[in-house]
DNA sequence: TCTTACCTACCTACTAGTAGATATACAAAA
DNA sequence: TTTTGTATATCTACTAGTAGGTAGGTAAGA
């Protein structure tokens, strides 16, 4: 099966971002990268801000899906917990990526209000998913000391991306799994 | 009192880095702030990433400097927690700059070994002031449920650096504090 | 007179982005 | 069936602007 090249444009573009950062990487990389002539990106995306925009947009959708997936598919709050820490345990391939959304904090304010809004978008599906699930805990007891499922859900999200910020510095997953491992430890169930 | 050139440099470059990062500003964006020719900057700093690593050391050196005055000076370690949180805090600037660290965690993989190494020096620095802090908790119990003191220093460093990112979207402190308030809601004194 | 701290003028490499030609494919009209 | 038209996806060749960095000169102070 062969990808589209628009597909692949994407695929190698979030990859350097979540390398390198939107500023660490140009048309010309890609260009290598998918084996496309420089000029030939700018027919799928007019402007770079679009590619960022996309990817974002494509990135935000996979996410939700997969913690959408475990809303389904998990019995207890606990257990989709564990899966969302996992999920940010995944996006750092051994401390070379980091998840697309730490990998934009920096660059922000350089970029369009297009990607921005994507962003914030994003973001507030994340945390609306985090407080479900705290406000689960609630009911089923799966995780211990849930008094305020909103601040647990803005405490929660900070500790996986600071965790993957720390990891990528070491380069060493246990670092990762030390960060997490106060708020794992809560897991009962 | 008029700054030496090379401090203002220094001054100009790390607001820029912790509002754009490292890739999103050059010496001739130094020289406009700071009002000298784009050649001269080269005088004080040949390359960028002599640059980059200089005020790495210093944003360091005051860092730990500060943490080291908490130690001094505060008498319990959830006084010392209150105060490390709080220089994660202040460094947000409402949301506009992040802590040189965090700044440089995207491009750090164009770093130089020399700029990497200034990181990893403070990481560890500040792991240490975290670990002997909370095993002073042990002791003064001034931190509630302190059990391993390196799990829960790599913990906190990465709530604050995962709340910065958060505030950094949100351009709102109130989320810099909710993300915290788990952290500090365990400081009894 | 040597050092410090700046300057002008320049270089090469790269940036995002544009213009216009071309090859292919697929469908409607002659 | 052949011709014509059109959309898609790519190309070559180019632009203006910016990046970090260098060469060499200059003015002031110790």
């Amino acid at each position: 099966m062969t990808t589209d090249t628009k597909t692949q444009l994407m695929d190698a573009a979030e990859q350097q971002v979540r390398q390198k950062g939107a500023d660490g990487f140009s048309y010309s990389d890609l260009s290598t990268a998918v084996g496309i002539r420089k000029a030939s990106i700018h027919y799928h995306f007019p402007a770079k801000s679009d590619l960022l925009t996309a990817i974002m947009a494509r990135y935000a959708k996979t996410v939700m899906t997969a913690l959408d997936g475990y809303t389904r598919d998990l019995p207890t709050a606990g257990q989709r917990l564990a899966a969302f820490i996992n999920v940010y345990r995944d996006a750092l391939n051994e401390g070379s990526t980091l998840c697309l959304c730490v990998a934009y904090a920096v660059s922000q304010e350089g970029f369009s209000d297009a990607t921005k809004a994507e962003i914030v978008t994003f973001r507030d599906a994340v945390s609306d998913w985090l407080i479900n699930t705290f406000a689960d805990a609630q009911t089923d007891g799966s995780i211990t000391g849930v008094t305020d499922p909103k601040m647990e859900a803005s405490h929660a999200l900070a500790v996986v991306e600071g965790a993957q910020i720390a990891t990528r510095f070491s380069e060493d997953m246990a670092l990762f799994d030390q960060s997490c491992s106060a708020l794992k430890g809560r897991i009962t169930g």
